[in-house]
DNA sequence: CCACCGATATACT
DNA sequence: GTATATCGGTGGT
């Protein structure tokens, strides 16, 4: 049973990361393997890709774009004040570091219904707009990794400046993506999105990695509806660790289309939080009310929400 | 729908 | 050695 997956890994090993990315670190494990098997992949079955998905995906090449300059070009220099009200001609609405130099919980709540995107070395684009995010608040949240003040080699992106990336490997075999706020060891982790483009990308992604029978495909429901799934999808791993969402040239996020409605957002426990006493029942985690895309439901939490439609909350909804 | 279980890197006792 | 911000398969209700 277990045998197909190592078998994968060791291929993957010697076919090796394809590497041509200059200033990536040369640690890669998953991603790089889940990059180079996918792009063996999407050779035999480039076909298949083109004929679904008519915008973004796959237009490129296949070969990998030669280097991926990381550090330093569009972002830093480019539009970051108008980050709420980007021209209609720019078609980037990538938010920049003011947005993410909030509190915790107010970034999470911001979190919903932006897009998080994350361009592959080939060019590809997948796209997910954020449904379900938890906050960590810092040293005296009891369930965070910074708890006490705690800080790891692990943990550091935690501790840096709002917008940075912290992923951590958990169960020795998944990635967690988090993204820094303000506030010291204080940052928010992306629980689940809603696949918007490269669909059949992350589809191929999710199932290079999945162990066991590789014969089922993924339905669309099952792509990003958890924080370790998002990364499969977005091939996001330990090399995107301490990464500057405000800068980086693989991953970013957009604001959500203007004239989009505020999402009714739904404040529950946050997941898998066994041992944080009152911490673990902190309604931390937030998602989008009748989201199919989101990873737990939380009826008890949804009653106990006062919102309801976006129209209605107006009058009460205290931020 | 639910409970159980195994896989297993990292932090901590 | 033990716990963990998870996932997917199996088998039951």
């Amino acid at each position: 049973m277990r045998a197909p997956f190592l078998l994968r890994r060791k291929q993957a090993d010697s076919v090796g990361v394809p590497g041509p990315q200059c200033g990536e670190p040369s640690f890669l494990t998953r991603a790089g393997m889940q990059e180079a098997q996918l792009s063996r992949r999407i050779g035999q079955k480039k076909r298949l890709l083109e004929a679904e998905e008519p915008g973004s995906d796959l237009h490129g090449a296949p070969t990998p774009s030669p280097t991926e300059p990381r550090l330093g070009q569009p972002a830093s220099l480019g539009p970051q004040r108008s980050v709420y009200f980007s021209s209609p001609k720019s078609r980037s609405a990538r938010l920049g570091s003011e947005f993410f130099d909030q509190p915790a919980v107010a970034l999470a709540r911001a979190f919903l219904g932006q897009v998080l995107v994350r361009r592959l070395d080939d060019g590809t684009e997948l796209r997910g707009r954020i449904v379900e995010t938890e906050a960590y608040v810092g040293p005296e949240d009891e369930a965070a990794h910074s708890r006490g003040g705690r800080q790891t080699p692990r943990n550091r992106g935690m501790f840096m400046k709002p917008g940075t990336l912290y992923v951590y490997v958990i169960y020795g075999m998944y990635f967690c993506m988090n993204v820094s706020s303000r506030g010291d060891g204080a940052c928010v982790l992306l629980r689940a999105l809603e696949p918007l483009g490269g669909l059949e990308t992350m589809r191929q992604l999710r199932n290079a990695l999945r162990k066991g029978t590789v014969g089922r495909a993924l339905k669309d429901r099952e792509l990003c509806s958890g924080p370790s799934k998002l990364c499969q999808a977005l091939a996001i791993d330990k090399s995107f660790d301490q990464r500057d969402l405000a800068a980086d040239t693989a991953v970013w996020m957009e604001h959500s289309a203007p004239g989009t409605r505020e999402p009714a957002v739904v404040a529950a426990a946050r997941v898998g939080i066994g041992q944080a006493g009152e911490w673990a029942q902190k309604p931390l985690r937030f998602y989008v009310r009748g989201s199919p895309w989101v990873s737990v439901v939380d009826r008890t939490a949804e009653q106990n929400t006062q919102s309801g439609p976006a129209v209605s909350i107006c009058a009460h909804e205290a931020f």
